[in-house]
DNA sequence: TTGAAAGCGCTAACAA
DNA sequence: TTGTTAGCGCTTTCAA
């Protein structure tokens, strides 16, 4: 931001003209006379002029930049959701402000502020697990700012959000171990707390109920905390220690699948024969890492771009319109390969 | 950026004194009473004031954003520099705006002048696999703005730069295979057009003639292209079917280093009798996907720190300060797991 | 100790 | 068709 910039005035100045019509004239106003539109266009070339966006914002109240909350960059979906989002962004004309929560309530409330402080005109926003009170979210939303969940989706606050079908997600991975024959399913889950992970939950149930099989207590655990794959591991050890252990295990996460599945070649366990697995794996090359794991993709990409869709059709809305909050509903495909594949 | 924030004006009207006062109290101005001071305090956080952060910018001709150009963000290595970066940022008051070029050259282009259009107050940047031309850089350079560049460097532009010591890494990789016995050790290269992988190259020639094995040109191959893994798996083809073949591999990175590992799989190969491997590795789980390989892990946190306090270094300099450019190196450590050794 | 005024770069209503 | 003026929110000289 050094290095003066060539200003409106400066090419004002340079032409004898005035400001108003340098602006006007770079804007291809109608009123403006072909010959200094002409003038004005060749010297801002010449000059390489810049308008400043600064002032720009500053004038028309508007940044003309969204914000993303997003519980950890680290992460193939994530990131992925970020793609989608900067796709939509940058053709719309909008720059993009990543935010990490790191997983934290109290990072998440200081970034939400920080965004809103820089003027942010949206904030698409994913809460974190430990998010459990949603008045930071809520007190923006009441000032007006628009907003959009996507995937961690926070139902206490009224806003348009872009999910994933967890209920399908979680009843066709079921589905398809009971499809294989297996008879009694453990599912690891994450912290109920998380809707996502209480409707895999709920879809994990419901297939087993449509296919006559019962919901046991104790081959549901929960997997409260998750940085990385030590609490998974030692549920699954848990249920794999049970009296009558499980012969297939729905992991919720890719964290719970990756200690699952740790835990799994510890034993000796051989998939698909001793055990089935389907579990979330966000992991980047998913072909090399776990040939036997059946996989649920998340389409992350295309949730990013959906959201950032929605948050700036609400931006651009006229004042006096009213946007009613939209829900999008994202499907997820398993991904079957031979190797886990029983019979 | 709608419903209407409090400005300092609000302030002074409540108050009956002038825009300026409320301004100064604010910023704890000598001059000011402390009585004023108190109001003005006191008033501001009951209707709590923020200050106008695009105001400020235009005031100050300084953004207090910092504009980060990525190769991609789908990747383990540089979404952890993506954390270095808002660590040391956001610490220091920054924002940080990230931009994907996706290795290509043209969106680098684009993303450089977008940057520069939203008034960022420096750049950081890893140039594209594509990149030849560097002009879009050094015009920057050459109108003050403050750049540093990290990881995938460009030494045509004279400006700080945060790398990872290759040669070194080419080196140590090397090495560990010769010191397990490996006397044909292969070297899967990337696009030598990137500096590193010229350097890794050098040190993977230099420790074969320290250790007096011959360099054998047919053992290295560059893998010019790598968006995935297949061109990565046909020059390990090519090395496999020599009619004396390699005894280890050498890969240049993660993508090389997958290519390799399938086709080893492939063909049936073990890990470490048959054929040693070392490669760079920048998937998220490495515990999991391969216990036989043994990986390069680069600092990708420590890269992001240092690069991003170098540029606010250079960015707070007063403006007659002259900054030399500076280079930091940063080692890379092997991480050996007991299954990839031999003997 | 405080206020008035100017200005950062741009746009838009109003005047000419 | 173009210029003048005011103002977005803030800071800072200069004057009181």
């Amino acid at each position: 931001m050094k290095g003066s910039q060539v200003t409106i005035k400066d090419i004002a100045k340079a032409l004898g003209v005035s400001a108003s019509t340098v602006s006007r004239a770079l804007k291809d106003h109608p009123d403006i006379s072909p010959e200094t539109k002409k003038a004005v266009t060749e010297l801002a070339e010449k000059l390489n002029y810049q308008p400043n966006s600064i002032a720009l914002s500053l004038r028309q109240k508007k940044s003309n930049t969204i914000g993303v909350i997003i519980p950890e960059l680290v992460h193939f979906f994530f990131s992925t959701v970020i793609n989608g989002i900067e796709d939509v962004a940058y053709a719309a004309g909008y720059s993009v402000i990543v935010s990490q929560s790191n997983e934290s309530y109290e990072r998440e409330v200081v970034d939400t502020k920080a965004l809103f402080n820089n003027r942010v005109d949206g904030i698409l926003a994913s809460v974190s697990r430990e998010t459990k009170n949603y008045d930071h979210f809520q007190s923006l939303v009441n000032r007006g700012i628009p907003m959009v969940f996507y995937d961690r989706i926070c139902s206490a606050v009224n806003c348009s959000q872009v999910i994933i079908d967890d209920f399908d997600a979680g009843y066709q991975s079921t589905k398809h171990l009971i499809d294989q024959g297996y008879k009694r399913i453990a599912h690891i889950s994450g912290p109920l707390s998380l809707l996502l992970s209480a409707q895999r939950l709920e879809g994990y149930k419901k297939a087993l109920e449509d296919h006559g099989l019962p919901v046991v207590e104790e081959l549901i655990v929960e997997e409260t905390e998750s940085k990385d794959e030590r609490v998974a591991k030692e549920l699954t050890n848990k249920l794999l220690d049970l009296p009558t252990p499980p012969d297939a295990i729905f992991a919720n996460n890719d964290v719970a699948a990756l200690g699952a599945m740790l835990v799994i070649k510890e034993r000796g366990l051989k998939i698909p024969d001793n055990i089935g697995v389907v579990g979330f794996s966000n992991w980047r090359f998913t072909s090399l890492t776990e040939p036997a794991l059946t996989t649920i993709d998340q389409p992350g990409f295309q949730m990013g771009q959906e959201a950032a869709r929605l948050l700036i059709k609400e931006i651009e809305a006229k004042e006096d319109e009213v946007i009613e909050p939209e829900t999008v509903v994202l499907k997820t495909s398993l991904i079957v390969r031979k190797s886990s594949v029983r019979n």
